[in-house]
RNA sequence: CGGGGCGUAGCUCAGUUUGGUAGAGUGCUUGGUUUGGGACCAAGAUGCCGCGGGUUCAAGUCCUGUCGCCCCGACCA
């Protein structure tokens, strides 16, 4: 392994602090800026352009599966938000209220979307009639608030962006197999571009979306060992359809309740990105989000032919890569510091010793292996690197998830694991019953995350009440 | 919403104990020398000391109220 010294001072160390190595990151890679309203950031170009990136390969994955886009409003009346109860229930504590137009006050208040199922309802009751009017695959890309009491970046804040598929099928079945079918496009998201290992699983009865019959998530592990849901998706059965008065008449000339679903993803996904493969020495990208893929970092830059033959790598890379040239006058030594700060997958230095050579050298930021290569045929060479990155990250964090899952019994086993080994996923069965999963919570400090879809007997009785139980639990201490 | 910490230059903070000219480092600007792991020299610019009220000859400093931010819990994507 080569060094893995601390390089920048700036950043706390993660083991020092990971709460403030965390929040240093954000802000010296410039990802965010707090503005005057607590929980509102400034997403800055640097962060923007990594959603974006995120938003681009997600879009081509919905549209590839049939999905349409659509622009609903950001207000919802009062008396609409009320028409599912257990929605109601679940999202009122966090609404911010609009009550006055200009100086006059509203008849009604309105709310800004904490989501918008209650919209979608209210247009699907306007536009569905009959089975030939269905399904209906709409996702919107757009922001939402909720009133946290406390924020953070990325992970929980006031305001953030996100998509919402909500979808609507003639059948059960078609909605159940939506849920699972888009379920599984998030885990793919995640592991392939996001390099990053995820945990499908079905959420416990206490735990699901407000007004859902089944929510399912992707559960991932964070490198200080706390768990982040990183996606869910829900099963509606018809309750909504109710709730909002939709139907349609079937091939049968009968009037039937549609079922819906509705999953998403947020920018908590980038939050997620840096406490999965950041370290000491700021954040680390996976190439396929990254907004700078290459950097080029021309050395002894005021020398004969630098300066000329880093644009000419650079014009010959950016047809297929995101590559940026640094030819301010900083430092080289400020620079390898600046991009490893923001993460950039590749680095690629070229000096005059290079040029004579016709080389240059590469590093990988998640290990900062040095590799001297040909200029000629470089694209390949990149393409090599930028995959070495992606399969090396992935490798670290399930590395990582693996050393800090523990299989339980007991829950003196549970206590016993998190105390000498560290926070992580617990893996114990459950009888089902809410009051073993509040007391596991209570005595141990890990609550259920998920059950896993990928089912394991890991013995034959609850964790905690000692019953017959056939549920696998994923428990952790969640962000 | 509970517990803790903090608001002074763009940033990190000292100065508050014991009231008396507004400070440092870093960043920024200009010029020069440098350049393979956060270079160096010189010159410069930068402040409603969070906000309101009070005490005082005098308040960054004392009293009081208020707002905000960060961290830890409970709740949540």
């Amino acid at each position: 392994m080569p060094d893995n010294k601390k390089m920048v001072a700036a950043i706390t160390s993660m083991d020092e602090d990971f709460a403030k190595w965390y929040t240093d990151i954000v802000k010296k890679a410039e990802l965010v800026e707090y503005t005057s309203v607590k929980g509102c950031m400034v997403l800055r170009p640097y962060g923007y352009a990594i959603w974006e990136n995120i938003q681009r390969v997600l879009d081509g994955m919905f549209k590839a599966t049939g999905h349409e886009n659509v622009c609903m409003p950001m207000f919802i009346p009062e008396s609409l938000l009320q028409k599912e109860k257990d929605h109601v229930k679940g999202f009122a504590p966090e609404v911010a209220w609009v009550t006055h137009g200009g100086s006059e006050k509203l008849e009604e208040r309105l709310c800004v979307r904490p989501t918008s199922e209650t919209l979608f309802c209210e247009h699907y009751a306007n536009i569905i009639h009959s089975y030939r009017d269905l399904p209906k695959l709409y996702n919107q890309w757009c922001n939402i608030v909720r009133w946290e009491k406390t924020t953070r970046p990325f992970l929980r804040s006031r305001e953030f962006l996100w998509q919402e598929g909500h979808t609507i099928h003639a059948t059960a079945e078609e909605a159940i197999e939506e849920t699972e079918r888009m379920l599984n496009i998030y885990a793919e998201f995640c592991e392939k571009y996001l390099a990053m290992p995820v945990i499908k699983g079905k959420k416990t009865e206490s735990d699901k979306f407000a007004g859902a019959e089944a929510t399912y998530a992707i559960e991932a592990l964070m490198h200080d060992g706390k768990a982040l849901q990183a996606g869910t998706s829900h099963y509606f059965g018809d309750g909504f359809a109710r709730a909002f008065d939709i139907q349609f008449t079937g091939k049968d000339n009968k009037t039937a309740f549609p079922h819906q679903t509705s999953w998403g993803v947020t920018t908590r996904l980038i939050g997620a990105v840096i406490m999965t493969h950041g370290d000491d020495n700021g954040l680390v990208l996976p190439p396929d989000i990254a907004p700078v893929q290459a950097v080029i970092l021309p050395i002894a830059m005021h020398k004969d032919g630098v300066l000329e033959k880093c644009r000419e790598v650079m014009g010959q890379l950016s047809a297929q890569f995101r590559v940026k040239l640094d030819d301010s006058d900083n430092s080289p030594g400020w620079k390898f510091a600046e991009y490893e700060m923001k993460g950039v997958p590749v680095r690629i230095e070229i000096g005059p010793k290079d040029i004579e050579a016709g080389q240059c050298v590469i590093v990988t930021r998640h290990n900062r292996e040095k590799t001297v290569v040909s200029l000629d045929g470089l694209e390949a060479a990149v393409t090599e690197k930028l995959a070495e990155v992606r399969g090396g990250l992935y490798a670290n964090a399930l590395q990582n998830r693996e050393n800090r899952t523990y299989t339980c019994k007991e829950l003196s086993e549970i206590t016993a694991a998190l105390e000498s080994k560290g926070d992580g996923f617990i893996k114990a069965m459950w009888c089902g019953a809410e009051e073993c999963e509040d007391r596991v919570k209570e005595q141990t400090g890990v609550g259920s995350r998920c059950m896993p879809l990928e089912f394991e007997k890991v013995s034959e009785t609850c964790v905690c009440c000692g019953k017959q139980a056939e549920n696998l639990v994923l428990w952790g201490k969640a962000y």
